[in-house]
RNA sequence: GGUGGAGUCGCCUAGUGGCCGAGGGCGCACGCCUCGAAAGCGUGUGAGGGGGCAACCCCUCCGUGGGUUCAAAUCCCACCUCCACCGCCA
């Protein structure tokens, strides 16, 4: 969500954003809806303040004065019964274009209507060379023993999996690491609902767009969350924080949930793509200043580099361009490891800025060291999301033997083992 | 699942229909006092929207949404959240 006089002044501006993310939002509708409901507002305003005279009035009143009084109310109250309507039914469809707004991504990105426009911007490490065919991780999971995918279906369907064994402490490994490596540079650690309500949804830019990707319990008004996110922005929804207090930043973790409706077919096969998994989430809020929020957006793409590189897993940094990285985000950086089986790099991580895009939404405000009330700044990257990054460990680090290597970061995890 | 209680301006609290256009205390800010401080005294102290060149002015908000009434923090209904107890339970 915009600042509305943002709107009003750089229309053009907006409309570039429209037009370079692919939205379907027309901006000239939202302005004159803007115009309509100001004046609207400023008629309901009139009106009720004089509606407010007459009650006033009536307390001193003498019965015949009364009468009439009540006479002029109920006459009243018809207009301003209809100009209220007509204000609520603008003030609803504007709400509903301004939820729409994007947030005017940085000038660095590029260009493109999707991802085939995203530009790497470094890569890091070199994929793995095997003097042996290796499986992927599908045939290594099921030879060992550490995955039943068969099974998995009949009970839970299609993009169900079921880890067992050491692969069940791998995973815990990765996100132990995870943690440990956050909670020590400074982030709080919170392990957060998924099972959420509306409002947490909406406010962090997931509703009312993604509804068909979000999980819906209609029994109880209540969504299964794709991310930590939800929760860890929704925490602090109609807050205003004291300057003191920020930066926020938090180590979200949680099971996350998606439908998946957008790649029906797709990935089907693995841990790649699957409905539910468990995600370690870098979540920070900061003052509405564009040198601090970037320079917290290259240090959770750092962390998020630096755990890649202390596993010692290939990757590369991708710029995503305009098309692909969404509404609210004012810059998106993917981070795509390597998968041998696929002899490509696949998404594990997604670092994003979103300026006051969604501290709008959620009304997550702060108090500057001048008292002015400030909408904040908000950023969030993956630390550590399995089963897939789960599936890259076994991938490149399987052995001739059908072994798998431990990284060594994570050895104090599994009691010193070297292999599994 | 059941029963009872509660949600007021950062915190505590007053407020059972018009004098609430929300009072008091704490905290905070500024000033006076002081060598300096504390104490004391005084003043101020929310958010959102709108109008005006401006000084200013108006509207909305007492958990949320409805309702009753000329008039609602106050009465009624529903919901949300919290607390206590009972039942069930990982």
């Amino acid at each position: 969500m915009l600042d509305k006089r943002f709107i009003r002044e750089n229309p053009d501006v907006v409309k570039q954003a429209v037009r370079v993310k692919g939205l379907d939002l027309d901006v000239d509708e939202l302005l004159q809806l803007d115009q309509d409901n100001r004046k609207l507002q400023f008629e309901v305003d009139t009106a009720q303040a004089r509606r407010k005279s007459f009650s006033k009035e009536f307390a001193k009143a003498d019965e015949v004065r009364k009468a009439e009084l009540r006479a002029e109310s109920t006459t009243f109250d018809k207009q301003l019964q209809e100009l209220r309507e007509q204000l609520s039914a603008t003030s609803a469809r504007l709400n509903e274009l301004m939820l729409a707004t994007p947030t005017i991504p940085w000038e660095g990105a590029p260009v493109g209507a999707d991802e085939s426009a995203n530009t790497v911007v470094r890569t890091w490490g070199t994929p793995p060379e095997f003097d042996f065919t290796p499986l992927d991780h599908v045939d290594l999971a099921e030879k060992r023993g550490w995955a039943e995918f068969a099974r998995a279906r009949r009970v839970a369907g299609e993009r169900a999996y079921v880890l067992c064994g050491d692969a069940v402490l791998l995973e815990r490994a990765l996100h132990s690491y995870a943690l440990d490596l956050l909670h020590g540079s400074g982030f709080r650690l919170m392990s957060v609902p998924s099972l959420v309500k509306e409002a947490p949804l909406v406010g962090t830019g997931m509703l009312p767009k993604g509804r068909a990707e979000i999980y819906e319990i209609p029994a109880d008004d209540a969504f299964l969350a794709g991310t930590a996110e939800v929760s860890l922005v929704g925490l602090h929804a109609g807050e205003i924080l004291d300057a003191s207090r920020l930066p926020i930043r938090y180590a979200g973790i949680s099971p996350c949930f998606r439908r998946e409706i957008g790649s029906a077919s797709r990935d089907v096969r693995g841990l790649l793509r699957v409905h539910q998994f468990e995600k370690v989430e870098q979540f920070v809020i900061c003052a509405d200043d564009q040198d601090e929020s970037d320079r917290w957006h290259a240090e959770l793409l750092g962390t998020a580099e630096s755990i890649l590189q202390a596993l010692g897993l290939a990757y590369e940094v991708v710029e995503c361009a305009t098309g692909d990285m969404g509404v609210g985000k004012y810059r998106m950086n993917d981070i795509n490891t390597w998968f041998p089986s696929l002899g490509l790099f696949r998404e594990t991580h997604s670092c994003s800025s979103l300026k006051d895009w969604q501290a709008r939404r959620a009304n997550v405000r702060y108090r500057t060291a001048g008292g002015e009330v400030h909408f904040a700044y908000t950023l969030n990257n993956t630390a550590v999301a399995t089963p897939r990054l789960l599936a890259a460990v076994l991938e490149n680090f399987q052995t001739a033997d059908g072994a798998l290597r431990v990284p060594e970061v994570l050895r104090p995890y599994l009691g010193g083992r070297e292999t599994l």
